[in-house]
DNA sequence: CGCAAAAGTTACGTTTACGTAAACTATATG
DNA sequence: CATATAGTTTACGTAAACGTAACTTTTGCG
């Protein structure tokens, strides 16, 4: 099993130390200590990885904490949780194909804008091909 | 055109009128008033609701002001600038699909999960199947 | 061994995005 | 006309997610 260093995983996703610290405040992480150094497990690393995902898809540290316990290997057997679980799943996919959704949209739009400021520089251009042309 | 009051859109968007109000102070709608009270237009609702779309996708509103600002109907003829928008739409676009890309990886560990949980319930049912059948 | 580099704790500060309370005004309606 | 209803401004408050500074401890190394 690899270990991480705290200084490792801050380069390798570009966040500060401060920030993995606040992340195991928040019981996102739980590295073990070294004494009082903290030694990162791979169950930190995917957790870590799971938590900045989250975050650029712009959901809360409490919201991604309750996402994240969902992914934990360690399932319950208890079928009330089992199926609650499924619930929360259900719950969660709805709002992410939402944000599907909303992205789809939004790229729409930016196409259109994108087409509209073409054809404006089209148009420029053949203007001045012409006014050029008038030169001869 | 249609006008609408401050109670209109904060229950259509189910927002309170400080929301609204903030999002006046920060330039992103621009309401006309009769004497002191707010009217909003069309474009205002508009905005507004790219706003909110922005918000879902969990941008902050600076980066929102930025993107509404370029759909913006009033296109500039300089091309410097039409150029300089390309560039805005293409970074965002990738920004965009990037998220979509988070949200399959996501999706697709929900359903990993959500399969074994079912699995899981299956066999216990199972279980409980034959136990049931024992009683016969 | 001495000392810089890296790790840690503590605690106050900061930005964003509003919430909330107070105190005032305009409109309408029974 | 009194009063309820919607609107306004002003301003302090707050939760989330870290930033930053100050000071201490631990560790690698010439």
């Amino acid at each position: 099993m690899a270990n991480y260093s705290i200084q490792h995983l801050s380069k390798l996703y570009e966040i500060t130390p401060r920030t993995i610290r606040f992340y195991e405040d928040k019981g996102i992480i739980n590295p073990e200590r070294q004494g009082v150094t903290r030694i990162f497990s791979e169950r930190d690393k995917v957790r870590l990885e799971l938590t900045l995902r989250g975050r650029r898809l712009g959901f809360s540290l409490d919201e991604i904490v309750e996402i994240i316990d969902m992914y934990d290997p360690d399932q319950p057997d208890d079928p009330q949780q089992l199926l609650h679980l499924c619930t929360k799943i259900r719950e969660h996919r709805s709002l992410l194909i939402n944000k599907i959704n909303d992205i789809h949209d939004t790229l729409k739009i930016m196409d259109e804008v994108e087409q509209k400021a073409i054809e404006s520089l089209q148009d420029q251009h053949s203007t001045f091909s012409e006014h050029a042309n008038t030169l001869n």
